[in-house]
Order: structure tokens, then sequence, then C-alpha cells
DNA sequence: TGCTTTCGCTACGACCCGTAGCGTAATACC
DNA sequence: GGTATTACGCTACGGGTCGTAGCGAAAGCA
């Protein structure tokens, strides 16, 4: 969102219901139609705004669709649920809620795809959808170490390490469930999964659940 | 790839090459131009083909595109190196060199994005993609029972929704790391994840590595 | 009340899409 | 070898989207 005009800029301010009007249509229009088929002209339409106002605010489809999902990864929170395994469930059901949406599914994915070969675009997902995610990892971490169900951080660059190896095993076992198997990350898969992925795959295996 | 012609056909058969010129001409459109910019058009040039031909044997830029990418995934294999993290190992360090390749990475997360919308296109993915993945799993697991690394299925339906887990945890931190993270999956990366993976996080965490 | 910027609208050339039509080339069948 | 049948290359076309330019009107700031 490159918003409203600076405080001291003379003129006409840009409108903040546009911004918001723009990108719930942009929402509107990834459920109806998907990332191919969605046209900045149709965008302009369902939004009651004039396609030129739309290029003046964003460069282009990308941009546009990265603001718009983004905002659905508003909602995410680190509900205290008293342990790791019970913050770890909670927190991959809420993304999973947000996956299970049609607008992010068939919008992430092709941000993605695009970010690929476009550095810009993958720093402006980074910034305004990946940091938000990751955070909670980060928040999770702290809060089970000092419940000591983790052991602190003896080295900070291998902690480093460790909290991007953990999100990305998080998030892409979710994207993938969701996306590429195409089956609901339901509380039952999540369950399981948390489970491998704090006790092991040998341990986890010997195991019957519950 | 919907190929030559059956059998008993009349007629003038379609020409293999002129498929294995298209297919390596998408390729290499999706290293030059991505998915976004990529043309039939452009395509059919480059494969020295006209641009009808490649109509009547692809429904569209989606199907092209899977075909076209499914093919680098025809190099995996199933090493045996003596243990079940090695092969883990293998397996990953093998996934990841596909995915650093800049044509399956504009095009598999490009596909995957489309089938979200389109049923067609996901049962085309998991066929000719998918499941030659999971495959290796599959023997990666069975070999790690014979070696008795990991305890023998007792449950016929627990023990497929095991493999589908880790499935999912494999390939989507591979792809979530290389994609979204944009970092490489490097050894390091990957012995630490099959640490993770095997031994789970408080263990993991609580062992420093090597 | 001016000044400045945004807004809606229209129009435009450029590009790509997907298909139709045609004459030609290559094979299977008889 | 002749013939039917299919694939191929080429050209052309209407339709849609792109991203931009130009205009007058509207909406805030000084």
């Amino acid at each position: 969102m490159q918003s409203s005009s600076p405080a001291g800029r003379a003129g006409r301010p840009r409108s903040a219901a546009a911004d918001a009007a723009i990108l719930a249509a942009t929402r509107a229009a990834l459920i109806d139609l998907g990332w191919s088929r969605l046209t900045l002209g149709d965008v302009a339409t369902r939004a009651g705004v004039a396609k030129t106002t739309l290029y003046r605010r964003w460069a282009g489809k990308n941009e546009l669709v990265v603001d718009a999902v983004a905002e659905l990864f508003d909602e995410l929170r680190l509900p205290d649920r008293g342990s790791l395994a019970a913050d770890i469930e909670g927190v991959v059901l809420q993304f999973a809620g947000i996956l299970a949406r049609p607008e992010a599914r068939s919008g992430l994915m092709a941000v993605i795809a695009e970010s690929t070969r476009d550095d810009a675009l993958r720093e402006r997902i980074r910034a305004s959808i990946v940091d938000r995610q990751k955070r909670l990892i980060l928040a999770g971490r702290a809060r089970a170490q000092a419940r000591g169900e983790l052991p602190p951080e003896s080295d900070a660059g291998e902690a480093a390490r460790t909290v991007d190896l953990i999100f990305d095993m998080v998030a892409g076992a979710v994207v993938h469930r969701t996306l590429v198997s195409a089956e609901p990350a339901d509380e039952e898969w999540v369950h399981d999964f948390t489970r491998v992925l704090l006790s092991g795959l040998a341990v986890a295996g010997a195991y019957p659940p519950g």
C-alpha cells in the first residue's frame, strides 16, 4: 500500500476508500476468476473506480494482488494455549484457515511464482506477508524457551538458522498440503504434523496418536 | 504428453521430434521470460513449429508447462546410502537441485497456482509430477522398515496418512525454502532439516549439529 | 479565491489469443 | 503404386487486454 499522500502535500488527497474498495474488488475477482483471468480493468469496474486511478497507485497486477492477499494475513495471532504443541497447532490451524480461502490460494502461489523473476516483488512479499508469519515463529520459540520446553539458544547465528528452518517446515508443509495435495489441513492433520515436528519421525511412528 | 497417434491409425503420424522441440522450447522460454510473459506464439517460433501445431497437441499454456516441467523430475532417483537419514538427504538434495533451475521455479509454482481453479490441471500435475515424488517417499519408508529404522506399519490407513504427511513436510519445506525464502537448500540446510524430521524439534535443539 | 493534485472518462496503438482456411507433406491401407 | 487420411506450415482474422495520453471536473490546501 503506497496509501495516502504525505502530510505536507498540496492538492486533492487520494481517496483511502478507493484503496480499500480496490483491494476488496481484487479479492473478489480472485475468487470469481482466479489469477490468470483477473484483469485490472475488471477490478477497476468492480471497485467503481476508473482504470487510470488503479494504475496511479499500483505498478501492475503483481503488486496489487500482493497487497490484496497480504491483508488476509492481518488476522494471524499467537494465542497462549499453555504448551508449545498447543501453540503450534493453534497457529497452524489459523494459517490453514487463511489458505483454505480461494482468494488466498490462487493469489498467493501466483505472486510467489512471479517473484522468482522479480526481486522487488519478492521483497514486497517478504515484507508484507512472510515476515508477519515469521514473527509468530519467533514469539512461539521464545515462549517455549521461557517454559523450558525448548533449550535456550547458545549461539545467535545457530538460533537464527533454526528459526528459518522451522519456518520453512511449518509454512511449507501447510502450503503443500493445501495447494499441492489439495487436502484440508484439518485438526487431525495438524495434530499429526505437530507430533512429528516436535518428536521426530522415528519416535512418532512408534507411538500411536493421542 | 498426448504424444504419437494410436497404433492402428491412418494418415501422417505426429512428429515425436516436434513434441521434444516444443517442450524444450517451453523450458527455454520459461528461463528467458518467466511464466507470465511466456506466449505460445513465442514457444512455437523457438521450436521451429507453427502455432497451430502446438494448439493441436496441448489445450493451452497450463498443460504445456506442466508437461515441460514434468520432464525435469524424470531424473529423481532413490540411491541406497545405507541409512534413512542419508537416503532422505540424498533425495532432498536432488529435489532441491531441480528446484534451483529457473525453468522449474517459475513454471512449477505458476501451474500449481492455476490448478487451484482447475481440477483437470491438478490431476495432470498429480499424475506427472507429484506421484513421481511420492513414490520415492514410499520406497524410502519401505527400505527403512526393512532396516529396522522405522517400525512396520500396523494399520494400513494410518500408514497411508503418515506417508502423505511426510511427503507434504519434505516437499513443502524444500519448496518453501527455495521459492519463498529464496535461499538455497544446500547440504547444510538439508542436514539440519533431516535431523529435525527424524529426531524432532526439542531433541534437535538440545544436540548441537554434527 | 486560486493552486495543486486526483478523479472519471474516452480513445488509442500494441500485443496476444485461439481459430479457420488452405495447400502441401507424410504415412497407412488396399 | 495409388488413394484415403491425417499432420503440418502458413496466413489472416475478430476479440480481448494492456498501459498510456489527454481532457475537463472535483476536491482539498494556502
